[in-house]
DNA sequence: TTAGCATGTGAATCCTGATTCACATGTGCG
DNA sequence: CGCACATGTGAATCAGGATTCACATGCTAA
């Protein structure tokens, strides 16, 4: 019952290709199995397949499947919250807290555009409770970050007084949706990101009482 | 292989209680055991358990569990499509466009505010791909009702040209998230519906770039 | 070399529900 | 009355996957 908890870094034994690199393996195996599959179709087995394991060999490095795609997802969703972060900090110079905010919200959507099915899982697809409740809490998260944004942008007079945490779960869910269509398996149009993207920053502006 | 297709309303036998009343009491316990414990508390035998009958007296009436559910999402769908069109339809004298389109989404989290579960379900909660697929539609359908009445009320000349389908889908997303928090069962806070639905008004006013 | 540990294997096992089916029951009609 | 049809029953069966487990196979260290 204790276990679970692979060497990771180890500090007891020596050489050790670091972090397991069948674990890793395991992860990345999975990512792309719901890549292009999406939860549905990423079975232990077909996982283990991906990785050039057996079934077996994901039990000594997760304590379960869920486990495993808990992991999973707060990998992909802390890489995705950095580079919205950081792409807020590359508006440097006159750049306003709006444009911050609007910037934040279209590398969203553009990195959600590139990744279609690894966003649509990472957002909206059926899973299990465990990694559902990890959804929730990144999507606040997602939320969060705007929220800071939009905070500031208000402080600094650029903006009306709002309710900004119902505002930047808007944001987020407005832009989330708007992309779903776009995103979605069965989307026949598929306009160019481009447009979608700017479409968004216009609506962003908007919903936020930015008056041009 | 054939029949699957109950009485409806008959045409050649006599009296009959009129639609087959086990198939309504089904249906009428699969949205009550969906509304309480969601899609997953939602099985065969808990759903003929609430209904009064036998699990096999289900599939009297249904190809499936799934066909059950698509025909259960249909009519509650229907239904919130229904009262939102009449809502719009209810702003009338010297309302504007611009008022219809956002009492219409008004309507729609007020709705949703008022059955939480109901709402999860039908907007994000995980079921079979049938459902789901039955759920894209109906977003769909919900963005398009919004889609209209945005397009007529920029022809007035009341709002600022745009992508109206992309605004459209981004109006009921964002509605849609902005309702997840206060919404999901792990809601802490639980702001005021009164709250909720009047932040809700203004961001859609400015999402659509309304300059009141 | 050998014991010990980490890791891998994959067939067997378990679990969770959906679905089926052989057996009532009831009602109308010839 | 007795057949035919609609409807109901619920135990048995199935199916799809996750999880386990008894058995390798190294590699490391003494």
């Amino acid at each position: 019952m204790s276990a679970a908890t692979p060497p990771l870094l180890a500090g007891s034994s020596h050489r050790k290709p670091a972090g397991s690199g069948t674990r890793l393996r395991l992860l990345t195996a999975a990512r792309e199995v719901v890549e292009d599959g999406g939860y549905g179709a990423a079975s232990v087995l077909a996982i283990a397949d991906r990785a050039g394991v057996a079934a077996g060999t994901l039990y000594r490095h997760f304590a379960s499947k869920e486990e495993l795609f808990v992991e999973l997802f707060r990998a992909a969703c802390d890489r995705e919250l950095d580079v919205m972060r950081a792409s807020a900090d590359g508006v440097p110079a006159g750049g306003s807290h709006v444009d911050r905010l609007e910037t934040v919200l279209a590398t969203f959507a553009s990195r959600a555009l590139a990744r279609p099915r690894l966003t649509w899982a990472l957002l909206a697809e059926p899973v299990d409770p465990l990694v559902d409740a990890e959804r929730l809490a990144y999507r606040a998260r997602y939320a969060s970050l705007v929220a800071d944004t939009l905070r500031r942008a208000i402080e600094a007079g650029e903006l009306p007084n709002q309710d900004v945490e119902l505002t930047a779960a808007a944001l987020v869910g407005g832009c989330g949706e708007a992309l779903v269509g776009p995103i979605s398996p069965l989307s026949d149009a598929e306009p160019s990101p481009e447009r979608v993207v700017a479409a968004i920053r216009t609506f962003v502006r908007g919903a936020v009482g930015d008056r041009r």
